[in-house]
RNA sequence: GCCGGAGUGGCGAAAUGGCAGACGCGGCAGCCUCAAAAGCUGUUGAGGGCAACCUCAUGGGGGUUCAAGUCCCUUCUCCGGCACCA
């Protein structure tokens, strides 16, 4: 019988799949399983990480199908964006025209890899039919509030020619083209986030199979910390300095405060003292040093920078540089009167701009002090007392636990505990509130571009600010706009867009022209495909009642902050609204790991990307599946290998073989390794554990060709194989006389009896060390065991002479004689 | 600096505390062939031994245990995240 010929079966079944939409999913009374893989951008073709990413994904999903569960697995494009007007001004064409062939491009490539999506689903969400629903989302949040417009100086990127969330800075870079970002004053519209920080912190408690470390970046990121505000007074004015710790413990060890060089009150302070002139000349030191390298991961340059620096025990590389500014402050706890500082390594954006220095017990204020000769108190001692600390000897600052000194009423506590009795204290006393402070700021979604959902605002000046109603959703994008490649965003220079009639008072007024930020389009897309073409509302609630939540995402570590965090927020908007009845959108997430090539993510620039497409023209889909599912497990990262890719089409071509030496009944001992090889795949599958389930189907295969398997067992091993190579099994499947798809067939079920081996090999040792083994019936008595084992020839060298002390037995499986 | 994760043959990798290296890639040998390709069968951690077999091996050093790649302590290296966050 013929050959292997991947090419004309893969399109046959492809067209197959398709026409009899095997893989539409409908509300049933079936149970029902939501699979989601993280939708591309459409960049015109597909490179391997979307090939890993999708095919951990199918095979799941058809796993899924095939155990009997109604399975919803959808795939669209998330098409605005950046790209499509790059393509714009260098092209001469239209993004919309441009993004289309992408999609068009894309959505081929992926059916090629023969994906088990239900494509009557598709969305785009360049789409108007799609974006109006993010004006919806949008308006709905400007009534209550979640949704507003600030001045404030804002990521830019000079590159991009646009504003950038806090996220989208990664090593004080822009996240697409890597461009410096800079500080710009602009007036920006907000999303409050911050509004829902306690619900996004205290709900990752319920996210039980998500990756240990997106969690913990999360949470991270989101940067709780619990803390007392301490009113600290100027000494003169009188005025309040807050101040915020998370270490009330040490307030008695506090010497000096420091504000930040931005702090509100340092003009005051100064005016009039000697110190004036100095301080005012610091301050404009500090602050042309640009805000991104004092505050943001730019460090990491400056940094090196340093790193010639002794700096043994340091914190961080960076000298702190400050001055006094000539006043001084009363620590309330004791009155006793204390410098004011100003200082570059208190940052105005987080706490109150000002801080209580302990240089005893915090490192930074250590090495401060240290520079700047100021005194340093001990507050907390260690609690061995053979070894005491003193303030002379330290040569770093003591941030551990220990016991209160020079503390008042509070001596002697361990100091976990004063931290809650002085906090109470301050609260009664009014000194100090017990308080949070958080390192999550609201979400910059203002995007100065031209690709991308328009704001549906309207400026009005009469009215003000006023939402585009509802009815006149969508605000849809002027088809025809200027790209020259010029600063600002070309919808300001489309007339026709920008010059509107106020909808409140039909005066003269101006349309916004900024479009939103992409994530704004990814954090509901999981609720659109629940209903696609729903006309009422971003989703239906009832459909999505059914298919909601996911029970399982595919995606990289790359969006562990931004995408799943404003997934997260908008799931949890939708509740407050009443359309969802959950916290949280996706049940349990797999972040699979890269492809690389020798070692290094494949990349344009790097030259080194094996492109899917060459790969499926040589090899076939399914042999690219099974190797880029057996390298390595989903998580880790992958190594490409020209060679394995080979071994992987060998082994399709094995299993073909095997179809024309068909026995009429197969040994017994071949059906129990069947049976093992069905139990170890379902439970593999189920883990997402597919390299594993691969070597144990090649462990089947082989021992196939060494005994000879039926129709039966063979039948079997192509229903165990039809996740990872569809196109092939279905193929295998018609021919072995079925007349339906494999989907269809049902997963199997293993046999239990069939599991239980009659003789086991019983392995033993002596002294921890592997000496003999005998085979055994298994339910020989410990007794009998014994015996055997004692007459055993060959352990007898190692017995001779010796008492035996010890007689372990592990039941079925091993003995270790200690002597 | 803090928080995660990882270090196992030439390579990708397996191992509920119980035979380290399953499965595959590559290598070597053989069969088939005029030859090659394809395929099939062996073999393949290191060292020693004619052999049966022995010794050593999961980054390093300690420990717990009858038994450790796996648990504990310590240390080194690499990767990721956060970072003058008070």
């Amino acid at each position: 019988m013929g050959d292997y010929i991947f090419k004309e079966i893969e399109k046959k079944w492809q067209q197959f799949w398709e026409k009899e939409k095997i893989f539409k999913a409908e509300v049933s009374d079936r149970p029902k399983f939501y699979c989601l893989e993280m939708f591309p951008y459409p960049s015109g073709k597909i490179h391997m990480g979307h090939v890993r990413n999708y095919t951990i994904a199918d095979v799941y999903s058809r796993y899924k199908w095939m155990q009997g569960f109604n399975v919803l697995h959808p795939m669209g494009f998330d098409a605005f964006g950046q790209p499509a007007e790059n393509a714009a001004i260098k092209n001469k064409t239209r993004p919309d025209i441009w993004t289309h062939k992408c999609i068009e491009w894309m959505r081929s490539e992926l059916k090629k890899m023969g994906f088990s999506y239900d494509w009557d689903r598709e969305i785009s969400t360049c789409d108007s039919d799609y974006y109006k629903w993010n004006q919806w989302i949008f308006l709905k949040m400007f009534e209550r509030g979640l949704a507003y417009k600030k001045a404030s100086a804002v990521n830019w990127c000079p590159s991009c020619q646009t504003t950038l969330a806090n996220e989208e800075v990664v090593d004080g870079g822009c996240w697409r083209c890597h461009t410096e970002v800079k500080q710009k004053e602009l007036e920006q519209w907000y999303l409050k986030i911050t509004d829902y920080k306690e619900r996004l912190l205290e709900d990752l408690k319920q996210l039980k199979h998500w990756p240990q470390r997106v969690i913990t970046m999360q949470t991270n990121w989101i940067g709780k910390s619990q803390g007392v505000e301490i009113y600290f007074r100027q000494k003169e004015s009188n005025k309040v300095i807050p101040v915020f710790t998370t270490r009330v413990d040490t307030i008695f060890g506090a010497t000096y405060i420091v504000l930040a060089p931005e702090h509100p009150l340092v003009a005051e302070f100064i005016k009039g003292k000697p110190q004036e002139k100095e301080v005012a000349k610091f301050i404009a030191k500090v602050a042309k040093e640009s805000k991104v390298v004092r505050a943001s991961s730019e460090i990491n340059l400056v940094k090196e920078c340093w790193a010639t620096q002794e700096n043994k025990g340091v914190s961080n590389g960076l000298k702190k540089e400050g001055v006094f500014t000539g006043a001084y402050a009363v620590n309330p706890v004791n009155n006793e009167e204390i410098p004011i500082w100003i200082a570059d390594y208190v940052l105005m954006e987080y706490g109150t701009g000002a801080i209580m220095a302990v240089p005893a017990h915090d490192q930074r204020d250590f090495l401060f002090a240290r520079e700047h000769k100021l005194p340093m108190r001990m507050v907390i001692q260690l609690s061995d007392v053979s070894c005491q600390l003193t303030s002379d000897s330290m040569t770093e600052a003591y941030e551990g636990d220990g016991i209160q000194v020079n503390s008042r009423q509070f001596n002697g506590l361990a100091n976990q505990e004063a931290k809650i009795k002085i906090a109470e204290w301050m609260e009664q006393t009014g000194i100090g509130k017990i308080q949070t402070h958080w390192r999550l700021r609201d979400w910059l979604i203002s995007r100065q571009r031209y690709w991308g959902t328009p704001i549906p605002i309207i400026y009005c000046l009469k009215c003000g600010i006023v939402p585009v109603p509802y009815a006149d959703l969508p605000v849809e994008l002027p088809k025809d706009a200027p790209f020259t490649g010029e600063g600002g965003s070309p919808l300001e220079k489309v007339k026709e867009f920008v010059e509107v009639s106020c909808p409140k008072c039909k005066s003269k007024a101006r349309r916004e022209t900024d479009t939103m930020a992409t994530f704004f389009d990814s954090s509901w897309y999981f609720l659109r495909f629940c209903s696609p073409k729903y006309k009422e509302a971003p989703f239906d609630v009832k459909e999505a009642k059914y298919w909601m939540t996911v029970e399982q995402y595919i995606g990289g570590i790359e969006h562990a902050i931004l995408h799943l965090l404003y997934s997260r927020f908008f799931t949890k908007f939708f509740k407050d609204l009443g359309m969802v009845d959950f916290d949280e959108p996706f049940q349990r997430l797999l972040t699979q790991g890269m492809v690389l090539k020798d070692g290094e993510v494949m990349s344009k620039s790097r030259g080194n990307i094996v492109d899917p497409d060459a790969i499926i023209k040589k090899y076939g889909a399914d042999s690219l599946r099974l190797f880029i599912l057996f390298a390595a497990p989903a998580e880790t990262e992958l190594e490409w290998d020209d060679r394995a890719i080979e071994g992987a089409y060998k082994f399709l071509k094995r299993v073909w073989r095997i179809k024309n030496n068909l026995k009429e009944k197969a040994d017994p001992a071949i059906v129990r390794v069947l049976h093992k090889t069905i139990k170890k795949v379902s439970e593999d599958f189920q883990e997402l554990k597919f390299n594993t389930a691969i070597s144990s189907l090649m462990e089947l295969t082989n021992a196939i060709y060494l005994s000879g398997a039926d129709k039966e067992v063979f039948s079997k091993l192509v229903i165990l194989l039809s996740p990872i190579a569809p196109h092939f099994s279905e193929e295998l499947w018609q021919i072995l006389g079925n007349k339906e798809s494999i989907v269809k067939a049902g997963w199997p079920a293993y046999e239990p009896n069939l599991l239980i081996e009659e003789n086991i090999t019983i392995v033993i040792q002596v002294n921890g060390k592997l000496r003999s083994r005998v085979e055994i019936p298994v339910d020989t008595e410990e007794k009998k065991l014994k015996e055997i084992v004692l007459s055993d020839d060959k352990l007898k060298p190692w017995l001779k002479g010796k008492p035996i002390k010890k007689f372990i037995i592990v039941p079925k499986k091993l003995i270790n004689i200690v002597v």
